[in-house]
DNA sequence: TTTAGTCTGTAATAAAATGACATGTTGTCA
DNA sequence: TGACAACATGTCATTTTATTACAGACTAAA
């Protein structure tokens, strides 16, 4: 937990000379970390041990232990965080809060993912005959990219964003198939009855979505980014951006278990495409 | 700069016994930043002075500056950070590693930007005729969800990843339209084409690129996401990421420069998608 | 081997943090 | 209103921690 908001919601819960000390602190942490027990002590006119009893109130060892964890949270807990985009904000603010939130929300997903459930992923992608990726509106995009990832494996793999030709593609499906959906919010009427399809046709349905959504509960495996849902207008479709990521690492579980000699193929795919380039140190070639 | 990977890039720049303090911070950084200089000092089997000689070294006050730097350079960056996946590691870490080298990329990417380009490309979207968004490989998923994202403001926006659709939409644009081109590295021969076919037809060419690149070169304004570029075959993609952060960025400017009037529409946009979602309350309907 | 230079450790000193205790303050109840 | 209790705060002593000064040891070049 981030200590400075922990400061200020407990605010009230402090003495009055104790609350001296933690205003000092949230007008000038930076300040305040780099300083001793004395000057913050001379800072926020209280005494020394007030200083102390306030740091262990905050449970914390004592004031170095204090001083760590909140040059902690200014490391990370940049101001933005979590903070939605105002009317009024400069390019540099919304620039700043969009990186950050992103980045919030990927930190989020991290620690929210079950990693067993990538490896039983990963495993039954490496043994697929074929792959498809699905994906409607904003996560067609998504799948888009998964073709373009696993692709570059050699494996027959395929992506449609149109509804007609995910039916088709499932219809035509045989065990061993995988299909992969993308959905964020996992209530894409369309999409659900494509998962039931693949089932129905004995294809093995891997969704990325929101657990517990309707299509989640017709998929064989479900890896769910729980991200925070966008509820303000303003807010970029973060949970798109962990889904990117988690295809990057399916991608890249994907080539470890492949082994070794596999990983000559993504070397010669990176050779192949050279020619339609311009030389990175000879750019009029 | 981060402490850590600062106290990695100089180990060999220091003495012997420094190196020793090097290797057991690196190891156990966790532990360090909680003990004192005589417990550190002990683990690393050297005196307390030449701990406090170490800390000097890393332009640092003192060891509880040292300790200050640490905290926040463990605080942002968890161990994996800028660590390339290994071979033999698992789930967990090669989750845990793409997902923070994403994310580490995501902030370099974020201090590296010039919001005042960003303000300007916002200006010249705001009044563009047309958008049109063009990539090709990986990139085409980039562009292909900045159509998804700026389809939404109800103007005349289109996207293609195919290279001959894309010249000949350039030859027939005009003054007022404006190009996005995006390629991770610039020098992909084909895009630069379509670059100079734009401008010679007078549109607006934006291009999110590698600066000084032969695209960004020919583009009227150039984005450029400096993440480093990807050098391991196992990296993923993360440029693209911020490419996607960005477009999300400039979503966000452009609405915001619109107005309030304009925000409605986005609000229809997602009234009008509800009937194809199932009810979140009510799953079965 | 000598010598200049750089490391490295010991021991003394200074600084910082903590603990114990005494004083002050506030609020409650007779 | 006065007395007591509970809590808050500061002073001072003690302990822990960090820094400085200095001397011995190592290393590389002459």
């Amino acid at each position: 937990m981030n200590t400075l908001e922990l400061i200020q919601k407990n605010l009230d819960t402090f003495s009055k000379s104790e609350r001296k000390v933690a205003e000092v602190i949230i007008a000038s942490a930076q300040i305040a970390i780099h300083s001793s027990i004395a000057t913050l002590a001379k800072m926020a006119d209280v005494s020394e041990p007030t200083v102390n009893r306030f740091c262990r109130r905050l449970d914390t060892k004592g004031f170095p232990d204090f001083k760590l964890h909140l040059a902690q949270s200014l490391a990370h807990g940049t101001p933005y965080v979590n903070r939605n985009v105002d009317e009024d904000d400069g390019p540099s603010a919304y620039t700043a809060k969009i990186f950050e939130s992103t980045m919030a929300c990927l930190d989020v997903a991290k620690n929210a993912l079950d990693t067993s459930l990538i490896n039983r992923a990963v495993d039954v992608l490496t043994q697929a005959n074929k792959i498809s990726f699905f994906g409607l509106g904003a996560s067609s995009s998504v799948a888009h990219d998964a073709l373009n990832k696993f692709f570059r494996f050699n494996i027959p793999v395929s992506c449609f964003d149109d509804i007609v030709m995910q039916k088709m593609s499932c219809i035509n499906s045989t065990e061993g198939d995988v299909i992969v959906l993308i959905s964020h919010t996992g209530r894409t009427k369309a999409l659900v009855e494509v998962a039931q399809l693949a089932r129905e046709n004995d294809a093995f349905v891997i969704a990325l979505t929101a657990s517990g959504s309707p299509l989640a509960l017709q998929s064989n495996l479900v890896l769910s980014v729980s991200v925070p849902e966008d509820t303000d207008i303003y807010m970029p479709m973060a949970s798109r951006i962990a889904q990117l990521v988690l295809i990057d690492v399916l991608a890249t579980g994907f080539t470890l278990r492949r082994g070794p000699k596999f990983r000559d193929n993504l070397k010669r795919v990176k050779e192949g495409i050279k020619d339609s380039r311009f030389d990175k140190f000879n750019l009029k070639s």
